[in-house]
Order: structure tokens, then sequence, then C-alpha cells
DNA sequence: GTCTATAAGAGGATAGAC
DNA sequence: GTCTATCCTCTTATAGAC
């Protein structure tokens, strides 16, 4: 066990294994591949992880990980404002699509379609992450008080918001353009500016 | 070239493959497996097709000609109601994710994530098939009239169905329970509903 | 914990007879 | 157009030395 510094061989496996899994998918990843960029031998991959679906749980409890630091800390320092960070989340979802060519978007839901069907114990990570995120965005929803009907469920809102991010970034990747991720979020800023004007 | 039946071999193999690529995924959907379940040998699948990327082109253009006999004319012929439409579409997806046991969902949503980044013609398919249903639901929301505010935006509208049904479709599979699609075409009536009273 | 070497199989694709 | 046989590459994973 190492002591000094624990940016371990491990960490640095399931990070590699990250980034190759956006951009290329799943199925798409060799071993191989992640080694390479690694800079790791296959004995080292196998010391750690039985298999690659046991690196892809992984990386999916890693995604956990990363939720508030990247994602949600961010967007609650930039505002108080509680409806404004469900719509800074989104912006942050947007410039990720734009600096990356809307090549990714979600990870998680990237990874969602492809093993959801053929891998269980990946797919109740994913699960977990969508209920991590849509957790933090009904705590917002909940913080906006009277500003949205009293009798609107606000998990299931939370929940529509998170499929509003996702259809929209598949489109953006189908389209290789960003306007239908746009035009998909200016809808729902409408839907919000009514539940907000039926509120009053 | 075959006269009196022109349910050939080649459709045999696009539909073949279509109903694989659909449950396993492209990439985890092998040649073999396509020439096992159509009875076919590999001498005649690559005599009509160059490679595998060429028959998922295939399988794509197949899925734009089903559009409007699997989908849309069932729909058109159950309700004359434009926006009741809109829901019955939406419904039919419902009704496919619980007969597979939210295994499914959304065929081209599906392929979209995976072949995207990595298949530029497949891509372009993926497009026209999202462009193609776009288009029926955009004619609904025409035919609404005066039930939607004058200044709203069809196009975008219609893109925004299509963003939640893939979305709620995703959720479904990651869950394998139908409750955050049902959740989410909540949201998306309440939102109409809105817009109806709004038009009003 | 990490190395090299390699097993064992599946993958897509082709050649040439019929 | 369809058949059999097979090539070749890439894949995941393991064995055993260090």
């Amino acid at each position: 066990m190492k002591v000094a510094n624990e940016q371990t061989t491990r960490d640095r496996i399931i990070e590699t294994a990250r980034q190759l899994f956006l951009t290329r998918g799943f199925a798409g990843t060799g071993i191989a591949a992640i080694l390479k960029e690694a800079g790791v031998r296959s004995g080292s991959l196998y010391y750690f992880f039985k298999s690659k679906d046991e690196l892809l749980v992984a990386v999916l409890d890693q995604y956990k990980g990363l939720l508030r630091p990247i994602l949600i800390d961010p967007v609650e320092a930039a505002t108080n404002d509680p409806i404004g960070r469900v719509f800074a989340l989104l912006e942050s979802y947007r410039g990720f699509l734009l600096e990356t060519g809307c090549r990714m978007g979600c990870p998680i839901g990237n990874l969602a379609l492809e093993i959801s069907d053929t891998h269980d114990e990946a797919r109740d990570r994913v699960r977990e992450n969508f209920d991590a995120w849509c957790a933090c965005v009904e705590g917002w929803l909940v913080d906006a008080g009277d500003r949205l009907p009293n009798d609107l469920d606000r998990a299931e809102l939370a929940r529509f918001v998170l499929t509003v991010m996702e259809g929209a970034q598949m489109q953006a990747k189908a389209n290789k353009k960003i306007k239908a991720y746009e035009a998909s979020i200016t809808q729902l800023r409408h839907y919000f500016e009514m539940l907000e004007s039926r509120a009053k």
C-alpha cells in the first residue's frame, strides 16, 4: 500500500478509462488503448480490476464523486438564485458541448443507453448518478419555495429537467450543432416562466 | 434480379440487423449473429453490403421508411385532435417500453449516441430520422392553430417534444422502470395545458 | 505491484468454387 | 447469388518471472 501519493496507478487507470469511455464509448474502447494512454501494462490493470466490466463500475463510481465538485459546487458558487442555478447547470452542459464540438454532452447519458441492457451492475451505477443529479436539482426547486406552484411535484420537475438535458444533448450530438440543445432549453425556460407566473 | 418475391435476402438481412442493433446495439451485434438469425451465409451479406457500416446505413434508411406506416399513420387514424396526436405518439412509445420491459425505447436514439461520433454517414441518417419525426409533430402543432400562442415557434416546440421523448426513454432504460418516462410526459402535458390556456 | 509473453476467442472481411 | 473455408486482426484475459 502506498502512503505518500494517493494518485496511484489505480486512479490513473480509472481516470484514463473515464476519458476514453467518454470519447469512444465503452465497447469502442479497447483495454490496449487504456493501457497505452495510462502508460501501464496489462498485469497492473488486471491486478486492480477483475475485468473490463469491473473497471466500468469503478468509472461510474468516480463520476458520482465528481458530481458536486465539478458541476454542483461551481453552480452554487456562481449564483444564489435557486431557479437560476437550474439554468446555470444547463448552461455548463452547453459550454461543454461547445468546447467539444458537440461530440460529448452527458457522460452518464452516453453510457446509459450503451450498457443498460447488458450490464446490470453498471446500470445501477448509472441510475445512482441520475438520482444524485436529480436530488441536487430537486433541492434547488424546493429552495424556490413560493416561486413555484405549491401543488407542483418538485421531484417530478427535477426529473423533467434531467430528461430535457439528456434529450437535448442527444440531438446536439446527432446534429453536430448546438441549436437543438438551445431550442430545448429555451422551451424549458418558457415552461418555468409560466410556472412562476402561475404561482403568483 | 428476382421478380416474383421482393422480400429478398437483402431485405431479410436488413430486417434482422435492425432487430439485433435494437436489442444489443451496433457494436454489440456481431456479423455472425446477424448471419445466424437471418439464416444466411457471409458470402451473401458481403455480396449486398461492402461492410458492417454500410449495413447500418441501410438499417437507418429502412427506419425512415417505417416512420409513417408504423408510428404516424396509426396515430393519425386514432385521433383527429392535433395536440391529442402528439400525446398519442408519446403513448405509443410508452407502450413499446412496457412491452419490452423498458429495454428498448427509441431505436434511433439508442443508435444516435453510440455512433454519432464515429460514423459520419450513419449520423446523417440519424439526423434525417429525427428531422422527419419533428416535421410530423410540427405539422400537428401547426394544425393546432389558435389553440397555441401565435408567437410560439412550432418547429422549436416539436424539437422539444422529441427532446422530452428521448430523455424520458433514456431514464426508463436506465431505471428499468417506466415511472420516469411517465413523469416526464406528465410535465410536458402540463406545459401544453399552460400554453393552451395562455392562447385563449 | 509491475513486467513480458501469450493464450484463447471473437471480430470483420475475403477468396474462389458452384 | 449463395456456398464453404479461412485469413487476419483485435479483443479480453491469464501465467509466471521479477
